[in-house]
RNA sequence: GGAGAAAUGGCAGAGUGGUCGAAUGCGGCGGUCUUGAAAACCGUUGAGGGUCACACCUCCGGGGGUUCGAAUCCCUCUUUCUCCGCCA
């Protein structure tokens, strides 16, 4: 969530940043101020109230000490009134306080001035573009046609034991998913990312902290029973590594990568885009997260961008890179990249990894702070970003890479694999 | 699952009703010494709110309670450790 500090001081760029979003956010800003001055003046007066009951009470312990306990008596009953103010007033400035958090959390991150307005991706702007698109031919067939003919994903035996959206990988089609994860983890680890195996559930604080709840809360499986969320993404348990931690400025960067499978229950999606790969309920993905100092972050995603384009140049797939629109942007970024893999067989392009700088938004929430030079202790930006998603990265490979003989396997790939065509 | 013990500042660790936001050590920062560094010595150093700056307020795992007054007493939750049981 924004700093209120920060909203106070630069007002108008957070309405004028937030427009970009295609949102009117006056009202809501304005609100929040209020509500800010309104916490703070009630904070004061029950501050005065509690220092005169802290001063009886000092007083009264030093009465009693020195045997006057008759005049001790007689200031207690002087505390009933102010007990009682300060009940009501404890009272109030925890409504206001609520309302004011209730209000931030609905108010999303303040674009970077590079992002350009926008509605929705259609107004994303396209900034790089690699690769040749191949040529296949009338017969190719989209990815889900290919893994039934060569039997290596099987959506129909998922959706027998568990539903729709839980595919199972068969055969070579299950080793190349492993040689994939491998693959990344180890682009990811040797580009300096730590690597961590974590929790595939989180707790509810985790969810808050890197801001999937309350915001969206009908995207993640619940586990009522003992209350915990699969994970969406690897983004919260790696994040929330940090979250109420102090961390020495000599410590930047922090880099650290993890493969986990990701849940989502994808509420309300539905048609043709759907199909096949393009979008599950459960899907496999290596992700990359940073912690930076604020001077270096947008140099640190300059760096995340660049390592995934070299992943991509080397499985050698035509690909596309998007600075979102303001509309686009996710809930807590500031400035979102996405990489799109050319689908020959379907035509279009595919989502494999976004990229973002979340800046202080997650840090905010997650008390992710660091001491300065002065020994002041400022909140550190966050980022992350997919380095990559399987599925998308899969159904490229299998369209882009088929051939009358079967699906070769790029040349990358295949110390991974061990076999260079799937046939 | 049963029995017991514990949770304190960046870290370690004292503190069992008032003078404790908290000894001491480590670490950090500043300085003396040194060509420079190390060592030694001196000083300084928790977080949040609030203020022009002070004052002042809050915070000793989370929540609630007792009391004029709580790190300290009570209840509860969470986590960790030890022993027993079960187990991939």
């Amino acid at each position: 969530m924004l700093q209120v500090a920060f909203i106070r001081e630069q007002k108008d760029a957070v309405i004028a940043g937030l427009s970009k979003r295609n949102l009117d956010a006056k009202a809501m800003v304005e609100e929040v101020l209020r509500l800010d001055e309104e916490r703070r003046s009630i904070q004061s007066s029950l501050d005065n109230t509690l220092a005169e009951s802290n001063k009886l009470s000092k007083e009264i312990g030093m009465l009693f000490k020195s045997g006057k306990a008759a005049e001790a008596n007689e200031l207690k009953e002087k505390t009933a009134n102010l007990k009682e103010t300060s009940k009501e007033l404890t009272d109030k400035l925890n409504e206001a306080a609520d309302k004011l958090t209730e209000l931030l959390y609905q108010i999303p991150n303040v674009p970077h001035e590079s992002v350009k307005a926008g509605k929705s991706e259609e107004d994303n702007e396209e900034i790089f573009k690699h690769g040749e698109i191949p040529q296949l031919g009338e017969e190719a067939l989209p990815h889900w046609e290919l893994a039934k003919k060569y039997d290596i994903i099987d959506f129909e035996l998922g959706a027998k034991i568990t539903g729709a959206g839980f595919p199972v990988y068969k055969g070579k089609g299950a080793r190349l998913q492993r040689a994939l994860i491998s693959y990344f983890l180890d682009k990811n680890t040797a580009a300096g990312y730590k690597e961590y195996q974590v929790p595939h559930m989180v707790n509810e604080a985790s969810g808050y902290g890197t801001g999937q709840l309350p915001d969206k809360e009908g995207q993640m499986y619940h586990v009522t029973a003992d209350d915990l969320y699969m994970i969406p993404t690897a983004e919260v348990p790696v994040t929330n590594f940090f979250r109420d931690e102090m961390i020495a400025e000599s410590d930047f960067p922090i880099c650290c990568t993890a493969y986990t499978p990701c849940f989502r229950r994808e509420a309300g999606s539905y048609g043709a885009h759907v199909r096949g790969l393009n979008r599950l309920h459960q899907f496999d993905k290596v992700e990359i997260v940073r912690v930076e100092h604020p001077e270096r972050s947008y140099e640190a995603l300059e760096g995340m961008v660049a390592h995934i384009k070299g992943i991509l140049e080397e499985l050698k797939l035509p690909y596309r890179i998007l600075r979102l629109c303001g509309g686009d942007t996710g809930f807590t970024s500031a400035l979102t990249y996405d990489f799109e893999v050319f689908s020959t067989a379907q035509d279009r392009w595919l989502e494999i990894s976004s990229v973002s700088n979340f800046e202080t938004f997650q840090a905010n929430r997650l008390k992710l702070r660091y001491k300065d030079k002065e020994g002041k202790s400022k909140l550190a930006h966050t980022l992350n970003g997919s380095s990559l998603a399987l599925p998308r990265v899969l159904a490229g490979i299998l369209e882009n890479y088929q051939t009358a003989e079967g699906i070769q396997i790029p040349e990358a790939l295949v110390p991974y694999t061990g076999f260079d065509m799937i046939d």
